[in-house]
DNA sequence: TCTGGGGTCCTAGGACCC
DNA sequence: TCTGGGGTCCTAGGACCC
């Protein structure tokens, strides 16, 4: 607990709040916490949720047990396995952390409607006061503590002026902190922090800035405007003004995804044709039927790979018409990895993804959409013919593997490469709803 | 055993149009 | 004949976030 004032006990006279606050409620090591809530052995050890050592894997969450050995989330698995091998690991049920992170959520929504997820264990808050409701932001805060509490896991929350010192706020103290910055104190609560605290400064930014001699956030709200605007364009003045404390931006609902992908680090590299347009059709499949869950169709077509000196290319066409159906646009991802891979190249990783999906996230139809008034069989041109063809065999498709999993239906090119994956988690909210 | 997977946003250059 | 801008779309790459 830290920050202005410190209010965990209940007899409190709260100082008053004028103007604007944000609440930025972050889940304490969610995904572990959820593993040692659902695994009751587990509770007081070291538990990492994470990807294979022996495979490229990276530590997704580490309980706080493990923190101590010094593994931290990010950090590859094996040497997490090497700091604390004697740790409880798992690779992630991730269904069951989107629905603890969805009733969580609600708790949220049921105390205002001004929500904004940002990940699947992170959301900002508008709660300013107001003639109607004129509860204390901390007062806030703390109920939402225990309502958390309640489902059996635990979250920090920061409390600010604006989203900017919410979110450095709810670092300060972790597990189960409350940290309130009140009006007119943002400046001195920022200004002895290095500049990694704010967000959208990361590796690259904080070297730049080093090398002006700007390493706190009190230099960065003392710097030369125009030389952060030489050094970062635009970001340069929202580094500037969020340094000083006077970032206003709104707390914004949830906006319509804007691309939907899938990649794989392969255990082993690839370096044969037919593994790597196995590896592309099966990762087309994934993405279409996520496309296909989300009623979205795309135009603009992505493929990323990956080598073995982690450099990276990436190629992207626009499509004819906005597509949602792998078995149209497999044939062009095979012909982009042409334009950056021969046979031979070793590629560590491939991606596939869609994005240029219809304005409004309005779901355009195909040009030849089976839910469409029918003709006569007769009265149907080959074209039409073969694209409704096409659709049922991927509405059936689909149909299997919601009743028997993911795994249930592999087209024969996807079945090369299985079982040589690495797997990860994510916390992009996407991809939890 | 050195570094995952899913996202968002920005930049810069070229093509093309008016 | 020679010349300018601005706007938009597209592509590749990269920084950054959780």
């Amino acid at each position: 607990m830290r920050g202005e004032s410190t209010p965990r006990e209940s007899a409190l006279p709260l100082p008053s709040w004028e103007g604007p606050a944000i609440l930025l409620v972050d889940l304490d090591a969610f995904f572990a916490s959820v593993e040692q809530l659902d695994h009751p052995a587990w509770r007081g050890k070291p538990v990492i949720v994470g990807g294979d050592p022996d495979k490229h894997g990276v530590v997704s969450t580490a309980s706080y047990e493990a923190r101590p050995f010094g593994v931290r989330s990010a950090m590859p698995s094996s040497t997490a396995r090497r700091l604390c091998p004697h740790a409880i690991w798992t690779r992630g049920r991730f269904d069951r952390y989107r629905q603890m992170s969805n009733q969580i959520m609600a708790i949220l929504h049921d105390e205002t409607p001004h929500v904004q997820q940002v990940s699947i264990d992170e959301a900002f808050l508008d709660v300013t006061p107001t003639a109607v409701n004129r509860e204390h932001p901390a007062a806030v805060a703390r109920r939402i503590q225990r309502r958390v509490e309640e489902l059996g896991v635990t979250c920090s929350i920061g409390v600010g002026t604006s989203k900017t010192v919410a979110k450095i706020a709810s670092d300060m103290d972790k597990p189960r902190g409350l940290t309130v910055v009140y009006p007119g104190g943002e400046r001195d609560f920022l200004a002895p922090l290095p500049v990694r605290a704010l967000s959208g400064v990361g590796a690259a930014a904080e070297e730049r800035l080093r090398s002006h001699g700007i390493r706190t956030l009190g230099d960065l709200a003392d710097a030369d405007v125009s030389m952060l605007v030489r050094l970062f364009g635009k970001n340069g003045l929202v580094m500037h003004v969020r340094a000083n404390g006077g970032d206003n931006a709104p707390v914004e609902e949830d906006d319509a995804v804007k691309s939907v992908s899938n990649e794989t680090t392969f255990a082993r590299d690839l370096t044969e044709r037919a593994d790597v347009e196995a590896a592309i059709a099966t990762m087309a499949a994934k993405v279409g039927r996520r496309l296909r869950r989300k009623g979205l169709k795309g135009r603009t077509l992505s493929l990323r790979v990956k080598f073995d000196d982690r450099s990276v290319r990436s190629v992207q066409r626009q499509l004819p018409v906005p597509s949602d159906d792998e078995l149209a646009f497999t044939p062009q991802l095979e012909r982009m990895v042409d334009e950056v891979w021969r046979p031979g190249m070793p590629l560590r990783l491939i991606g596939v993804g869609m994005s240029g999906f219809a304005e409004g996230g309005a779901v355009q139809q195909s040009l030849f959409d089976v839910s469409e008034a029918a003709p006569a069989e007769g009265d149907v041109p080959p074209a039409i013919k073969d694209e409704r063809k096409r659709r049922g065999l991927i509405e059936a498709t689909d149909l299997v593997r919601d009743r028997f999993g993911e795994e249930a239906v592999r087209f024969g090119r996807e079945l090369r490469g299985k079982g040589n994956t690495t797997g990860s988690a994510s916390k992009n909210p996407a991809d939890y709803k």
